[in-house]
DNA sequence: CTGAATCCAGATGGATACTG
DNA sequence: CAGTATCCATCTGGATTCAG
């Protein structure tokens, strides 16, 4: 039956669509860095984590941080303080992550080993 | 003690190399669609995969396939047929990139309800 | 058939300076 | 403090053509 085949391949590209929407959330040089550093401490200011992530600037810190807030991952709050400070946390939905982040970071261990030997 | 805390910070800093080592292994547009295509039948030939993902051409599939031959996921095989084909397999170190497939594809699924609804 | 080579547009990201 | 704006180099990936 051609049926079968058929619905296989259309749950196959179901499948490969919902692993790219995960690497496009992911994607980005600093976004797991971002996540890592705000989960770690729970909620973190801004400068926070720019101190936190070595190499990391200003203009790309507020660029990822407000990609990660379109996507829910974290929230921001603006804190009544002098100057005025913010603060993010991790939403329910961004705590989903820590699965995959530990699930990579075990793998990135084992495949560093197997390239480099180290 | 001081101590502790640095050892904190170079556990984290380890742990956030890993994660970008597995994602720098993952990005690239079509990676995982190259490698679930591979996996699915086993055994399959440059044309093969071409055919089974819709948007790629034959640059960006080469230059990929040697990306992920030279991370050894994937083990390329030439045949002796006329005019010559290739073929292409997960080696064992590929295989173990399915639990993180699976669990990219599961988390796109439920990120994608909760931000677009459907 | 399986690529490699070339050309090119658009995206990405760094450096720096500026604003509320 | 927490961004925004601008400029600019590099990277990415598409289209097309060529080669073994």
């Amino acid at each position: 039956m051609g049926c079968k085949i058929e619905e296989f391949k259309q749950e196959q590209k179901k499948r490969m669509r919902a692993v790219q929407d995960s690497m496009d959330v992911l994607n980005g040089k600093w976004k797991i860095a971002i996540i890592t550093s705000i989960c770690c401490y729970g909620k973190r200011r801004f400068s926070d984590i720019l101190n936190d992530i070595e190499g990391i600037s200003n203009r790309m810190l507020s660029k990822e941080l407000k990609e990660l807030e379109i996507n829910q991952l974290i929230k921001r709050t603006v804190l009544d303080t002098q100057p005025i400070s913010v603060q993010y946390e991790l939403t329910e939905h961004g705590d989903t992550l820590q699965t995959i982040i530990s699930n990579l970071t075990d793998w990135g261990i084992v495949h560093r080993k197997k390239i480099v030997g180290s």
